[in-house]
DNA sequence: AGAGTATGTTCAAGCTGTTTACTTAGTCGT
DNA sequence: ACGACTAAGTAAACAGCTTGAACATACTCT
């Protein structure tokens, strides 16, 4: 239950032993059909020691065998992979009007998905409703034989390093919540990992952790909703996310795009959010917060005022990357978040806007991929699963 | 020689020796007067381990071993201290106007500097002389019967993580340089650590490695001179720098605030760099390249035009800092760079305006300090010399 | 069928951290 | 001044992990 993280500084001979067996876990996770002659190699590890760790992880059913490989003129090395249908995760999104919950396997497929509408009350009730439903995902069949490895719940707010409370969450109305704390009492029974995040975070963790194939050394998620925020996680064996010490890294929607703008409701002039973001599309246009954004624009997309004011904020996005491009410089930049569904009027000026100037200063040596991510719903929720994956086979867990 | 960084992933008995011996090494540089019964509790070791761990960096000259600790009821313990006298480091910047040389001891005192005028040439000559000062240095006597660890150079632009190219040095004229391969067969008999970085990343590397007492757990280094950029480390024990794919993170020079703005050299339009930087300031008050900016200034800081663009490039310089608050949100600020030395003028509205603005999200609960440094000619340069030592401690060199 | 080659396993050996008991060096109380 | 007490540091036996070399296995090529 504990979120804390412990800067690993020194270590025995059995935390030797869990670093190569998580070494070895990941290794086949992220390559699946991988003998144990590849794993030794690539981790500059022995045959027997490789050898010992695959079995003990066969024998925890994390791992299972698979077929043989095609000779390369020896005997031929059996393919390993991650044994998939022993556990699941569960991760959760709070949203500022969904409630977004799915169960995944240690591959990252999603087994079981939720999708709530909801208004955002206090954090007790929602709380109390988030856990109902995460009971509900619980029972269902594809899950219930599964052995649970934990929870991981991502908010629409700052969250700082080893400290699991919500420091603010200005669409929600929250403020100072220690989200676990409330939500564990009605769920006594689920034992594992526990953790919260911020929503662009476990977003970014997801995209990246589950990535199978080539895999970025580091992948930045922009999440551009009511909001705007994004998340940086790096490195290909075990992820890093930046938090900052507030937890304000990734707070991009107030970083200034225009000296002297509009107000912010941060008080400050001209944030980003104040030409990109749900929230000022909503103020140009003048639609009311109770309607869907989404669904009122979508049959007005023609109208000059419309098309305009959906430019203009796709060009302060493209604007807003070029300079996370140039201050982060991610190997790879996924777009997600409910303003992606406004289609190419909103994303068109925005990509064109990186792809012209993203190589004005190296020239056009190395491409940074920008993506946009087909459907958004459950990237945040299914991130804080891969959060506790990650979690448990580096945790004490993996014994 | 190499500068690629391997990602440990597995190990074996020899690694989880390594890392144990440079965990003490670590604890005993960060506080010095440590006792061995101090770093058995605070690294989670037994005493036999951290006493056989001792011994072999005391025989080895890198500890030694200092009075007796005031006893606390029982036996007193023996301070224990990084022996400061054995071995030295190099560190070498390559700025646009100038060359800034130093030779540290472990603890990050400089032993001896030197700071040379020269006008940018080739890559080749500018290896030839740097090593011809380099050499001068070595045969100072505070140095010259010490044991040489290795030398970083730090350069004025984007170097790619575990490839030891320059990209681009739009301020020297250079591009794809290899620096390192230059220098060295000038330096033949020079072994050791070998390595080469941007300069705001060496900055901010050796501002947070040689820090003692309190330690922040992210410091975020503000370069601003020519052009502007920064570096940030993070991580207490080896900090980590974000380099970025392409060695693009920390431009932010070239991020854009001001939409529509004024042309940067790179292309763009809006750059901060056409807000703050050396040669903004040169363009708009009609400064001559071959003239010392800070030097021509200074008699004229009362013009009122003087004034009001220092006053302005000050308060871009703030917005400049906000965002990456918001952005990477640093433990720590640290502001160095030629321009510091343009005196309050500057300086005030952006101190100002980070301090008014920085509570935005969060509210006054816990500020992140940002500091002018007082000299920064040789901050740089240290900090290469940092780099070097973390290396050497945290590589193969520590048998 | 037999030689060749690479995979995976077994087991004694070596190394590292741990445990336990002991020595050492102070403080405190009488 | 002496002894009880406490905590730091050390020595030796012990436990556990990786290693190295020999061996068994499984496929291909001739």
């Amino acid at each position: 239950m504990a979120t804390s993280y412990q800067h690993q500084k020194a270590g025995d001979l059995n935390f030797l032993k869990r670093l190569n067996r998580s070494a070895i876990l990941e290794m086949v996770r992220r390559v699946p059909g991988l003998t144990r002659a590849d794993i030794a190699t690539q981790a500059q590890l022995t045959k027997a020691t490789v050898g010992s760790g695959v079995q003990s992880l066969l024998n925890q059913g994390w791992l299972k065998e698979g077929d043989l490989q095609k000779s390369s003129g020896g005997r031929p090395g059996r393919a390993l992979h991650l044994n998939d249908d022993r556990h699941y995760l569960l991760g959760a999104e709070v949203g500022v009007h969904r409630l977004r919950l799915v169960a995944c396997a240690p591959s990252g497929k999603v087994l079981e998905a939720l999708h709530e509408p909801f208004v955002p009350t206090t954090p007790e009730s929602t709380a109390a409703l988030l856990a109902e439903l995460l009971q509900q995902l619980m029972r269902s069949p594809a899950v219930a034989q599964r052995e649970n490895l934990g929870i991981g719940v991502a908010l629409p707010g700052p969250i700082a390093t080893g400290d699991a409370v919500l420091r603010r969450a200005p669409n929600l109305g929250w403020q100072d919540v220690r989200f676990l704390d409330l939500l564990h009492p009605h769920l006594p029974e689920l034992k594992g990992v526990w953790l919260m995040d911020n929503e662009a975070k476990s977003a970014a963790f997801g995209e990246l952790y589950f990535r199978t194939g080539k895999i970025p050394e580091s992948l930045l998620y922009v999440s551009a909703g009511t909001g705007i925020g994004s998340g940086l996680a790096e490195g290909s064996h075990s992820p890093l996310l930046t938090r900052g010490v507030q937890g304000l890294a990734g707070e991009i929607g107030h970083t200034i795009l225009q000296p002297g703008g509009h107000y912010c409701h941060c008080g400050n002039r001209g944030c980003a959010e104040t030409l990109v973001s749900g929230w000022s599309i909503r103020a140009t246009l003048g639609i009311d917060e109770k309607d869907d954004l989404i669904q009122t624009l979508e049959p007005r997309l023609q109208e000059p005022e419309v098309t305009l004011t959906l430019r203009r904020a796709g060009e302060a996005l493209g604007m807003l990357l070029l300079n996370l491009h140039h201050t982060q410089n991610p190997a790879e930049i996924v777009l997600g978040g409910s303003l992606t569904q406004l289609g190419n009027t909103f994303l068109e000026p925005a990509l064109t806007y990186f792809e012209a100037n993203q190589h004005r200063l190296l020239g056009t040596t190395q491409r940074v991929p920008l993506r946009v991510v087909e459907d958004s719903t459950f990237v945040a929720a299914r991130g804080a699963a891969a959060q506790v994956l990650a979690r448990a086979i580096h945790g004490p867990e993996l014994s």
